[in-house]
DNA sequence: CAGTATCCTGGACGATACTG
DNA sequence: CAGTATCGTCCAGGATACTG
């Protein structure tokens, strides 16, 4: 699938997770901040190519943020986001169970 | 997130798509053949990971099949396909309007 | 048939230095 | 500040040969 492609690259959906609040439109140097300091190579890598799948946009400003196709993903994504929770839920109380007797 | 670490992973989501049917329940050649002949240290690895996270378990028979869970990641995972494929359609026909003129 | 053990290679990522 | 260019490292994945 070429959409795992896209999103399972590193920090793909970190950035769309950073430009979840459409008010903030954050600027290269902020995004690369809210993610760790990214290498600036590898931060705008994401960015083209999530702008070429036209998920994110640059704002007449000057930040990025979500198209409404992006949103839309971010919605999509929300039940598997679900599942991820209850699924770590479950097998870090497994983990735990080992250190008891 | 540890989720996409597992799932990103090549051939993972192939393997839960082939697990789909319940009915079926593949062996490990059979899995291997219809992930069009992956290594099978590959194969074997994936089946490993999504075991340990309880997502894919071997039935008594021998053959591989989904856990609960595994059916409900299934089920969370399809909206983000329903967005992938009203994705696809959009991209390609933009991509043969370029063709045109 | 099921699974393991090795070796090799491409490319993703990170660091860094640079231009406009 | 925004983005590009370059280079080195490392590891996931593939090929293959093997054991039980």
């Amino acid at each position: 699938m070429a959409l795992l492609d896209l999103l399972g690259r590193r920090w793909a959906l970190r950035v769309l997770w950073e430009l979840r609040d459409d008010t903030a439109a954050p600027t290269f140097r902020a995004l690369q901040a809210r993610c760790g300091n990214v290498s600036s190579s590898v931060l705008n890598e994401r960015l083209r190519e999530l702008r070429e799948a036209e998920i994110v946009t640059v704002s007449p400003g000057g930040g990025y943020r979500l198209t409404p196709e992006g949103h839309e993903l971010m919605l999509a994504l929300a039940p598997l986001d679900a599942w991820a929770v209850r699924w770590a839920a479950r097998s870090l109380p497994e983990k735990r169970d080992r250190s008891n007797s």
